[in-house]
DNA sequence: CTCCGCCTACCAA
DNA sequence: TTGGTAGGCGGAG
């Protein structure tokens, strides 16, 4: 079975995000483009309820997130099609609140994979919701940036938005 | 199987 | 401190 989805925009002081569901739930938050962002009208009509109701959550914890305030409830994730582990890794990720960090290490042995720290990285690199799954809350050992798929600028903005100072 | 990566601890300058 | 590196693991092909 193949699945629909829906993508629609936020519009946020940082750009125009894209979140994209499926029946279940939001299966991704992409960044805005580099570029300028192409607005497009969406037109409501033919959007299923759910899914404008979920949309309205990601929206308000999305400007919440950005302007370093915590998100108070979450549309429900649809994380279906990844793995055992990574999902793993998210769950563990949500739980880092607001100003908190962890290293990928201790992400590691909270899974109970002390081992797999670079595989740890690889999930977080893989997170499908950046922003609300706070894959940049994690740094490294060393207390310093570590990596991120969306750009480390946006890692940084991020952080600095929470009061982590690096 | 091979190759790669948002890592780490360790060792040499 | 900085720079190079081997090791351990999961994911992708």
């Amino acid at each position: 079975m193949k699945t629909r989805w829906v993508d629609l925009p936020v519009y946020t002081r940082a750009g125009q995000f894209i979140a994209r569901y499926s029946e279940k739930g939001l299966a991704e938050l992409n960044f805005p483009p580099v570029g300028r962002a192409s607005s497009r009208a969406v037109n409501p009509i033919g959007i299923p309820a759910p899914i404008r109701r979920w949309h309205r959550a990601t929206a308000t914890a999305l400007k919440a997130v950005l302007a370093g305030r915590a998100a108070k409830t979450l549309p429900p994730l649809d994380w279906s099609g990844k793995t055992e582990f990574q999902k793993s890794v998210w769950r563990a990720l949500r739980k880092i609140r607001r100003g908190q960090t962890r290293s990928y290490g201790e992400i590691a042995r909270a899974i109970g994979s002390p081992g797999a720290v670079r595989a740890v990285g690889g999930a977080c690199g893989a997170n499908p919701i950046p922003v609300l799954v706070p894959c940049h809350r994690v740094l490294a050992a060393n207390g310093k940036i570590g990596g991120f798929s969306g750009g480390l600028k946006r890692k940084r903005e991020l952080l600095a938005r929470e009061g982590v100072s690096l």
